[in-house]
DNA sequence: ACCTGAACACCGTTCAAGT
DNA sequence: ACCTGAACACCGTTCAAGT
């Protein structure tokens, strides 16, 4: 009366960026993730509880997918590598992405990548009181950016246009932490 | 032959917009704004093309709520002004207003609300040549910060310290001007 | 000219049934 | 234990038909 398992959660979060990735996420339904894993839309509810937790999982896979610095390197390098690692996510998954701007970092890699950024503003010198809100800005001005770069907010500007942009986000914030530090 | 015409787009967009005030912005359906307006689904597509269509339309007044400062007060205290109606914009429509982050300012609305803001940091004494970069970057953080607030990305934190949150925003946009300036 | 009825393909979700 | 079939309420959209 046992039967193999076909299907997991995992396999079917990855399966739905996958498909989000391919076809946009309005496409993404139970019954084209199900398609995918060659198995009924029904069987899906084993392992999720239903759509709005489908949606949650995916996210927390991208946050996952979040590649933190080495913690070798110096903080402020790190702090500029953890926003290029946001955009690269925002790159790869450009109809997702904007999920992360509607969910409080609550979930364990939001909580991981956060926790790591506040570390590295404790380490620069940011005042202990300050560091939670430094952090809070400086995730919104990232992730706003990220977002309206992937979904093509920023309209017909080249890549080039766009870099130089985020180059100012970055000493944007650069500024924001020294006037915080001294 | 003829009947009296019983809707229009503007009550559409405008039927709309309560909808996805009171029961947020999933539930918006054609059903359901056919139902406030004592109609069918189908006569709704004499109107708008087609959902998509009926999202843009309802964007579009979201962008034509923001209450634009009167010309004649100081370019500074304009442009914080502009930030805060954008802000207020987001809380009286939580649920639409994070789709301001997902298309180009393209449309009427839009246009005027930027043209607005070029007009302003010219005014200030940004060179002509980073004016439009600079736009961009306010805007941004502005709706990202609009964005996560309205979609109760801040978490438990209460209204006083998101406002605290937003002064040191203002103070950022500030500082980049500034230094744009000089 | 403007709206409706009927119809279609699709969606999320449930529950009992199959293996 | 794990998946499926059948079913339900709902969704967006079309098109011919009614007034």
């Amino acid at each position: 009366v046992a039967r193999p398992q076909r299907i997991n959660r995992e396999a079917i979060l990855a399966a739905s960026l996958d498909l989000a990735d391919d076809v946009g996420i309005e496409q993404l339904t139970m019954q084209a993730v199900a398609d995918r894993l060659d198995v009924t839309p029904m069987a899906l509810y084993r392992y999720v509880s239903d759509k709005a937790d489908l949606l949650d999982g995916v996210v927390e896979r991208l946050l996952g997918e979040i590649e933190l610095p080495d913690p070798k390197t110096p903080p402020l390098e790190q702090l500029a590598a953890v926003g290029q690692a946001i955009r690269a996510v925002a790159r790869r998954h450009p109809t997702v992405f904007p999920l992360l701007l509607q969910r409080p970092a609550t979930t364990p890699a939001a909580v991981q990548a956060r926790d790591r950024v506040i570390a590295l503003l404790t380490e620069i010198g940011v005042p202990p009181r300050e560091v939670a809100r430094c952090e809070r800005l400086i995730s919104t001005i990232i992730l706003g950016f990220a977002a309206s770069e992937a979904a093509g907010r920023f309209g017909r500007h080249s890549r080039k246009v766009i870099d130089t942009d985020y180059q100012l986000v970055q000493s944007v914030i650069s500024r924001l932490i020294s006037d915080l530090t001294t």
